[in-house]
DNA sequence: ACCGCACTGCGTACGGTGTACGTAACTACG
DNA sequence: CGTAGTTACGTACACCGTACGCAGTGCGGT
């Protein structure tokens, strides 16, 4: 049957190799290698079809074969980085453990910083994403609590990784795009909120700003909020 | 000075009107709400410069006279629904009130399905970006806390409000683009989830499946995940 | 052994996108 | 009253995802 019609499929239960006919030459860890550098050097707007295909030496719609639609494509990158996903044998700490599970993601992001426009839910079901949440559990085996409660702190602390991060890289990657500097953008954008506050119209924000102007540690606020959650759902939290 | 030149600017330092020339035809308001029809109706793909300078009434180059890029397009209309989010009187239980700001948040996204993907950092500049900080502010009034906590405060529940209704409403802003309905997307994608866990590959996440196999209460669970943000920075948690 | 068919590879084409640029009309200021 | 700065907008370009059609290839069934 040939791929043209439209069906929905998950393109991990579509297999690489049917057996007829010529035999593919890439395989879909080629492929979605290539996406990937091409993302990390150019931003995520410079993956499209027609790069892809060239990065890998083959006419565009040669990619199609592979890869029924382009969200298919993001689906196997968000796949093939979360391979660099280091799995431990449980410390028995669970809040060791999970601090490090929320470092580990950052540092991922930090090294592709289109992940987080790409994160999905619907692409949970991925074979590394199935083994990092598999790990996760197995981190918290300790911890006394019935596994939807796990799966919703997993979820809790992921999305608030992922919602760090990728403040953190928008401008950034945003950036890349714009004909000026993020630091003239930050710039003008500083100076407008500036204005903004004399006004008077925003007394507590004013005040906000008033009470600590040095420069903020983002290092420090992501360990403060990683803290937060590993609190939110630690049954021993009263001890600070 | 003409528009031309690239340079650096916030669009809310822009003046709607210069006084030379002939005067505009349209107010940045008119187009936030005609970039946000076309977005409720139809999604935030539909929102193009040429679908939104006809749902005006005027040609498509027009547009860039007020809106210099499509970005700020994005910007006009984030902060145009943020207009919608209700302020009141702080109720002097901070608790309460940081929950209704929840709350009224998720019902505003799911009021605007695109919101959420276009949620960035960038905007929150805008007036009534502004204005919704200020008023989370006030209602932390009773919360004994430097500035600083507060706003990583109102940062993490917010972001993991955005996340929660994110993850809730972007399979069907997703699927609208599909050829296929979400139904059987989802039950293409379990079906996979179910002959990967019938491998043995997962124990923890078949245990966690025959614990609670259930339907989800999506209500719930996005109530529990802002009391778990609320204990997180509660100084009296202890008394759960 | 051989035919047929499913598959790969790929060029072409279509309808869409953001937006640079040039031109014409208009109005408030010097 | 000129003229400079603005609005309005048609045209054009480069790029996008991808439908379709055709040529070549090699395995499966007979």
């Amino acid at each position: 049957m040939a791929v043209r019609g439209a069906v929905p499929e998950v393109i991990w239960a579509r297999p690489e190799r049917t057996g007829r006919g010529p035999k593919p030459a890439y395989t879909r860890d080629d492929i979605a290698a290539a996406a990937v550098r091409i993302a990390d050097a150019q931003g995520l707007d410079a993956v499209s079809m027609r790069h892809v295909a060239a990065e890998l030496g083959c006419g565009t719609m040669s990619l199609y074969n592979y890869v029924p639609r382009k969200e298919d494509l993001h689906e196997l990158m968000v796949d093939a980085v979360s391979a660099e996903h280091a799995r431990w044998e449980p410390s028995g700490d669970w809040r060791a453990d999970m601090r490090r599970v929320a470092g580990q993601t950052r540092e991922l992001m930090r090294r592709h910083p289109w992940l987080p426009r790409l994160m999905s839910p619907a692409y949970g079901f991925s074979p590394n994403a199935l083994r990092y949440l598999e790990h996760c559990l197995a981190c918290l085996d300790p911890l006394e609590a019935p596994y939807g409660t796990k799966l919703e702190f997993i979820a809790l602390l992921n999305g608030m990784v992922t919602t760090y991060v990728r403040n953190e890289l928008d401008t950034a990657e945003r950036v890349r795009a714009l004909p000026w500097s993020e630091d003239e953008e930050n710039a003008v954008r500083i100076a407008y909120l500036g204005s903004r506050i004399a006004s008077g119209a925003y007394p507590r924000m004013a005040a906000a700003f008033a009470e600590d102007a040095g420069p903020i540690d983002l290092e420090a606020v992501f360990e403060r909020a990683v803290e937060r959650v590993l609190d939110a759902f630690d049954p021993e939290r009263g001890a600070r």
